[in-house]
DNA sequence: AAGTGGTCTAGACCACTAT
DNA sequence: TAGTGGTCTAGACCACTTC
């Protein structure tokens, strides 16, 4: 873990302190003063390590009183910020298991090319995989990779985290991603896929991944049956 | 403008270049040495500037090459961060009206006590408002603000922006907001103030709205026709 | 007046990318 | 090797809050 960077292992040890509920919520943190002498650093490292903890909504800083320490249970961040599964379903007790419908490489149609940003007829893995909640088909997740990112994607990945695969196993550095949501009248391939009930209609979750060089490198349509979907999100008001 | 703060000076310099396309997209800025140099100030209030524009999307800073201009068309931010029915309508070229039906101070009865984290029988300021988008009553939103904050409200200013009222004439500092994106069955409601057409369902965007410092002081629930909802997120990954 | 976080300076060394 | 952004230090002054 304990890679040289001082202000993340402060950050660390500090988001530490308030998850285990050692830092209480609505308590001050000690002053940046305090924490550059109990860990003996300068106060750039730990306003480093503030903001970050600023940034995720752990904490709320206030000129001439303090940090204060922002109670995570009624604020519960989006987990990671991007993978779209497990982001959007905090539905942690949950019994879930993912079922792979087609793990292709197809040659980018015109709609692809278009998402995906790269040449007509290029190389792309097509990946559908539908989310079983306690039982119940309840998303349907189709995905395209930029194939020259990703050589090679089997089933065990597919059914397992690809982003862990990516991430982890390929080295893939994942930066940012646009995500747009909206509500469409279920297709019949939703129909099919998934148990929608009477719903007749789906939240469509559309992602534009880049990798940090910002190459886009992934298209998905994560698609919701709506009594089940919930996104949420921890804003702050910017700058200016 | 220039409130002696540096930094904001060079974001905004740099932001209106990347927004009137002097600075093109997928370009690469000055190096933070050069930057340095050209506003002649120290590299902390260069890194300032550089860290404001990349949370906000506008540039990705890649290690050991330089920070990179990215496509504000492509990525098209929400605009303000925490606004409800601005930010979530990018519908610019829209033709828009809010309705105000209903707007009385209140008290809190145990739902809205629960909500706004205020005692039992405390005045509440409740905002009922329907908005038209292109003549088609679209939105409903139902707001409740904490009356210690906010002494007066009126119609006019329920019609234009309460927030603008806030911020610009009493001074409130919103800091940050929680929201929650649901879809829900419509209610009776629902069905009187708006135009659902054959929808069943609506749209739920529930948000709690905090101020500087981090008290509570505004519950919203604004419920949109599915089929004319939008939100766009831009979510960088985080370290770690 | 003392303490807080916000801004700023002028250095330094590092890891990474380019060539 | 030279240039880039990432991390870190040791100062300084400011505006704001608290007393």
């Amino acid at each position: 873990m304990d890679k040289n960077k001082k202000y993340l292992n402060i950050y660390s040890e500090l988001i530490n302190g308030i998850e285990n509920n050692k830092i209480k919520a609505n308590t001050k943190l000690p002053s940046e003063n305090e924490l550059m002498k109990k860990y003996n650093v300068s106060r750039a490292t730990i306003r480093n390590a503030l903001e970050l903890l600023e940034r995720n909504g752990y904490i709320q800083k206030i000129k001439g009183k303090g940090s204060f320490v922002l109670d995570i249970n009624k604020l519960k961040l989006p987990v990671s910020g991007l993978t779209s599964f497990k982001e959007l379903n905090s539905c942690m007790n949950a019994k879930v298991k993912t079922i792979v419908k087609e793990l292709d490489v197809v040659q980018a149609d015109d709609y692809l090319a278009n998402r995906l940003e790269i040449p007509y007829n290029q190389d792309v893995w097509k990946v559908i995989r539908v989310r079983e909640i306690n039982d119940k088909r309840i998303i349907l997740d189709k995905d395209y990779f930029n194939r020259k990112y990703v050589d090679l994607l089997t089933k065990e990945i597919c059914e397992n985290s690809i982003y862990e695969y990516l991430e982890n196993q390929l080295g893939l550095k994942i930066s940012f991603a646009k995500k747009e949501i909206t509500v469409k009248k279920a297709t019949q391939e939703d129909k099919e896929y998934l148990e929608l009930e009477d719903y007749e209609m789906v939240v469509v979750v559309r992602s534009y991944v880049y990798l940090e060089d910002i190459s886009l490198f992934q298209y998905g349509e994560s698609r919701h049956r709506p009594d089940k979907f919930k996104f949420v999100d921890f804003a702050r008001r910017n700058k200016m």
